[in-house]
DNA sequence: TATTGACCTTCCAGTTGGTGGAAGCTTTAT
DNA sequence: ATAAAGCTTCCACCAACTGGAAGGTCAATA
């Protein structure tokens, strides 16, 4: 398989995944062109890559995942710690961007967004304390 | 004032402070020793970079901002149009972490986090289809 | 007065996760 | 034969800083 075929399988831009090789995600074989050739198992590895980063894992949790999904003995424990821990960086960036949206929505209320000059939100950003709306 | 004052002042690093001179957003003066030199309006200036930046606006939508904040001529409905578009983009995030944490919270349901191998977190990275749990 | 330590300067490199483009092969289709 | 598509490498760039090296300056203490 050529870049552009698995590129197709597996949803990712040619550019990432070469991307990939070259950070050692993936490592296919070359053929006497020096086109890259992929295996079912390189495809595969790529469409593993692609899901786990929508899911919002870093390329380093990528890569811890990629090991434990090589080694057929690992313990489900160590999957669990890993997921488990990016669930709570979720949840962390959740409740800091719902915390934002509530100030800025509420700056953004006050605002007649009217052709005059005063603005509450400018005011804010001015002047606010720490806990100030 | 010297970057350091400014920079307990803000609550900005010193290496942020400098970093925003370079890309012009505030411009202080410099002393006959080469030091920065931060007047009061500076300081004000940065402190708001500090919040607006705190609400998740970027570096452009700052520049925005700043420049609007002193435009005391400007209509605040500009001012909200950049907030509400900034609103949209939080709104966004958040339903699109919402929908992984969701995804990841099921996945790590079911597994069972123990010495054995069996993982469905790995099986379904592995395998999982556009909509799949 | 000497010197230590805190503070300041610039510049360069690295971070994360790619993306865009140029220059130049090879392969495929017409 | 030639054009288009697909492949290669390499270099540069994005956001928004951060870290560190090498060196100048300033304030305080011995």
């Amino acid at each position: 398989m050529n870049i552009g075929d698995v590129a197709k399988l597996s949803g990712l831009p040619a550019k990432t995944i070469r991307y990939y090789e070259d950070i050692g995600l993936v490592r296919p074989l070359r053929g006497s062109n020096g086109y890259r050739t992929f295996r079912e198992s390189d495809a595969h590895k790529l469409a593993f890559l692609g899901r786990a980063r929508a899911l919002g894992f870093s390329i380093e949790g990528c890569r811890s995942l990629l090991k434990l999904y090589e080694d057929t003995d690992r313990a489900s424990a160590e999957v669990k710690r890993i997921a488990e821990e990016h669930l709570e960086r979720i949840d962390q960036k959740i409740s800091e961007l719902t915390e934002m949206r509530a100030t800025l929505a509420h700056l953004v209320d006050a605002c007649n967004g009217d052709h005059r000059p005063d603005c509450p939100i400018l005011t804010d950003l001015a002047t606010a304390q720490q806990e100030d709306i």
